[in-house]
DNA sequence: AGCACGCCGACT
DNA sequence: GTCGGCGTGCTC
């Protein structure tokens, strides 16, 4: 007898052991899916981890019940990536599964009343509920349970079931269908016996009359030359038929018509052989980074914004599909908007394939499977990217490797894409790229310890200069704007839009006014499921919480002692963009932050907005930094820097300078004269001068002398533990067990537990604790399973099954 | 994730 | 008394 392990996308410890039946045998293989049942009666279609003969000893294991898929859907390779990330990152296997595989390919079966025949009608004597179902059965002959929960409103929809199968009235069956479903397309086909040449002749000879059907059959034999079958959509479009005409032919016998299963993803064109040449400081780089993969390290390219990394990039890849292989291009999703998609696209046509959240769950199962034939040779997305099934990795490349989205942190595997797509070139024998203009305190290190190959790439591109930046005091600011814009900035902006240049203004804050207070008491309206105070949306004209995303009516007086004068503090994006059309009435302004860039195409129709110059000013959030990838602007200005260097995160300094020294990318200019304004009360803050210096080395040793004394990464590792629950003393209460616990660890460290930042968000409370582990690999990994153990140990006490415990690895 | 089992409040 | 609410535990 044989037994499979099989991985369920639901958040099991472990994998389940099946028994593979007599006629199955030989043909279960690692990566199928295949049809289990759990539980009382559902079915899954879980994956197959293993094949073995280890008879369980505790339990008789229920057979496969059929394969879904008569060859692997994942690669052996994807499964020992799975179970590194489930180890590293502390989560199950069925979690992994459940990130990895797209939704499509996940099935799980469907409970089906059907009508039992020996009724003639439904019967009297039921219940309300049991009378609705049993008429709607009657009629329909079967129900899903979906079905029935609609029409019941979702109340009491077991009770009228076990009623109705109580009588048998109904029997109940599981339905597992394949959620994937490939488009068709009608084609016309001609019949085979007008294949014959005077059968034709007769054909045309009767068409005299019909001169429209006459032009539709001569269209249809003009695009017959490059193939047999043609799509009715487009032979009526180039013969501007109507489909009346098409269906006099095919009644007459000429035609007949078959749907066809056709590709969802736009194919592109590229540019064939579009040839470039990487100028002397490229060539340079480019001859480094092989240098450094053939002694098998992963480079580290640090080249400041509009050095012309891209086209590296695209000769990299190049190589790697001439080697017959394929080749990862990792970006963080926001810059998926940008042009380099189209710039790839331009040089890869249909060999590359992009992966970003915006397709729909079938055009994944097609990437997909565009990705394991090997007609992608190239995928360019997001961290999710790294769960394609690629044959075979050439490279992969990481661009800005620095940037926080990368990290996954809700739902589990809470994953590092630049970290993982570095065991997952390992297991593919590929090499790693990681490019930024400011690398991550880490990829520095360990290009400093010569881990990493670092390759510097300083040069220019175009000779672009680099712009001055000039740090104001904020103290220095106009009454009317009550700490806003200082006279600088606004003189600067006067400036730069009379030489007709553009202005990128820059501030954390999202809505209209991110605080609000009563002038009399100082209430301020707090959102009823979280600890935090709400921000005004002027575009809504409501109160929105940033953590939960609940909207409540806008506060006229005050809800303490009634007074009426609520006074804003603070200013966001949308109460910037209103008052620089109040000061520049002639300006035209844009706004890009998450509000404004929720639609399908916002953010691309206002990256072409921007580059053709119909905005004069934009102002934005982070997006602005990541979303946009042109620099030529006049001036850039930071309106509040001090609220990118002070809050409570061991990395406050490193995001601080890469965000300032990001934005300031974009102020290059080819006439050198890029200008950014920086406004901040601390005016000697060190990542200031760093920023100011373009001091990228000063910021670093700085930094990891900071990271060494302190003993944070990359001098150990951190692992956040985050209790959630309801109550407010059982969180407390949960994290209190688990801390004592983990003190049976040897080798960690553990602050806390102490509440969270945010104490309690969309009504759980969160409790926090912080652990430094060892970074060196074998403690480092003794240590999580010691963590694992802990926690297990705590789910198991009694009265904690409605706690739960969040393991962050390598937070951010 | 579902689903069954079991223990308490508010209805006949 | 029972009906049904949800908190708890299990799925090979
Ligand atoms: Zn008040
Ligand atoms: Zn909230």
């Amino acid at each position: 007898m044989q037994f499979a392990d099989i991985i369920l996308p639901l958040n099991l410890p472990l994998t389940l052991t099946y028994g593979v039946p007599v006629e199955l045998q030989g043909l279960v293989q690692p990566g199928m899916r295949v049809e289990v049942g759990l539980g009382r009666n559902k079915i899954y279609s879980g994956l197959v981890l293993q094949v073995h003969n280890f008879k369980p000893e505790h339990y008789t294991v229920k057979p496969i019940r059929n394969l879904v898929d008569e060859a692997p859907v994942v690669f052996p390779l994807q499964l020992q990536f799975w179970q590194w990330i489930a180890r590293y990152y502390l989560c199950s296997l069925g979690e992994v599964m459940h990130a990895a595989l797209p939704a499509h390919l996940k099935l799980m079966s469907e409970s089906l009343l059907i009508w039992n025949d020996m009724y003639e009608q439904p019967p009297t004597g039921l219940s309300d509920n049991a009378f609705i179902v049993a008429e709607a059965l009657h009629i329909r002959k079967q129900l899903t349970i979906g079905e029935i929960r609609q029409l019941l409103d979702g109340r009491n929809t077991s009770k009228a079931i076990n009623e109705l199968l109580e009588i048998e009235l109904a029997i109940v069956t599981e339905l597992l269908e394949e959620k994937y479903k490939a488009r068709t397309e009608r084609y016309v086909f001609l019949e085979a016996a007008y294949e014959a040449e005077q059968k034709l002749q007769e054909a045309f000879a009767a068409l005299e009359k019909a001169p429209k059907q006459l032009s539709l059959l001569l269209t249809f034999f003009q695009l017959k030359q490059q193939q047999a079958g043609i799509p009715v959509a487009a032979l009526l479009k180039k013969a501007k038929a109507s489909a009346a005409q098409l269906n006099a032919l095919a009644e007459k016998g000429l035609f007949r018509f078959e749907n066809i299963a056709t590709d969802r993803l736009p194919s592109g064109e590229s540019n064939g052989d579009a040839a470039f040449t990487l100028n002397d400081a490229q060539q340079q780089a480019f001859t480094a980074i092989r240098k450094g993969w053939a002694d098998n390290k992963v480079v580290l390219l640090h080249g400041i914004t509009g050095s012309g990394k891209t086209l590296i990039y695209i000769q990299l890849i190049r190589e790697a599909i001439a080697a017959g292989k394929q080749a990862l291009f990792l970006l963080p999703e926001i810059a998926l908007t940008t042009q380099v998609v189209s710039r790839l696209k331009a040089y890869f046509g249909d060999e590359l394939g992009v992966y970003h959240s915006r397709f729909s769950n079938n055009e994944r199962v097609e990437i997909w499977n565009k990705v394991k034939d090997g007609k992608y040779k190239v995928v360019l997305g997001p961290r999710s990217a790294l769960w394609l099934p690629y044959q075979e990795l050439d490279c992969i490349i990481v661009d800005e490797e620095h940037d926080t989205s990368y990290k996954q942190y809700e739902p589990a595997p809470r994953f590092h894409a630049r970290d993982a797509a570095i065991y997952l070139a390992s297991l593919h024998k590929a090499r790693v790229l990681l490019g930024s203009a400011t690398p991550s305190v880490e990829s520095t290190f360990n290009a400093q310890q010569k881990k990493y190959e670092y390759v510097p790439l300083k040069e220019r591109y175009r000779g672009v200069s680099l712009p001055e930046i000039e740090p104001v005091s904020a103290k220095n600011t106009q009454v009317a704007l009550s700490g806003l814009m200082t006279t600088n900035l606004l003189d600067a902006i006067a400036r730069t839009l009379a030489e007709g240049k553009q202005v990128i203004l820059f501030q954390n804050k999202r809505g209209y006014a991110p605080f609000l207070i009563c002038g009399a008491c100082g209430w301020i309206p707090l959102c009823k499921n979280c600890d935090v105070s709400l921000t005004y949306h002027k575009q809504t004209d409501k109160l929105h919480c940033h953590y939960c995303g609940t909207k409540s009516a806008p506060i006229k007086h005050c809800l303490q002692c009634g007074n009426t004068q609520i006074t804003t503090r603070s200013f966001g994006t949308e109460r910037i963009e209103e008052e620089l059309q109040r000061i520049f009435p002639k300006a035209r302004t844009a706004r890009m932050d998450w509000d404004s860039m929720r639609g399908k195409n916002k953010q691309s129709q206002l990256i072409e907005d921007f580059t053709r110059g119909r905005v004069d000013i934009l102002v934005g959030t982070q997006m602005v930094v990541k979303g946009l990838d042109f620099e030529q602007v006049g001036l850039v200005g930071i309106l509040s820097a001090d609220s990118l260097l002070s809050y409570p995160d061991f990395r406050v300094n490193e995001r601080g300078f890469q965000l300032m020294e990001q934005v300031s990318g974009r102020a290059g200019r080819l006439d050198g004269k890029g200008h950014v304004i920086i406004q901040t009360f601390n005016l000697r803050h060190p990542v200031l001068q760093w920023v100011k210096e373009h001091d990228f080395r000063g910021f670093y040793q700085a930094e990891i002398g900071m990271r060494q004394q302190f003993g944070y990464p990359p001098f150990t590792r951190m692992v956040r533990l985050t209790c959630r629950h309801r109550d407010m003393q059982k969180a407390a209460q949960g994290a209190e067990a688990l801390a004592e616990e983990l003190q049976k660890i040897p080798g960690i460290f553990i602050q806390g537990p102490a509440a969270a930042l945010v104490p309690r968000v969309r009504n759980f409370y969160l409790q926090e604790i912080w652990l430094k582990l060892p970074r060196e690999a074998a403690p480092l990994q003794q240590g999580k399973e010691g963590i694992s153990v802990a926690i297990n140990a705590v789910m198991q006490q009694r009265g904690n099954a409605a706690l739960q415990i969040i393991a962050d690895v390598d937070p951010f």
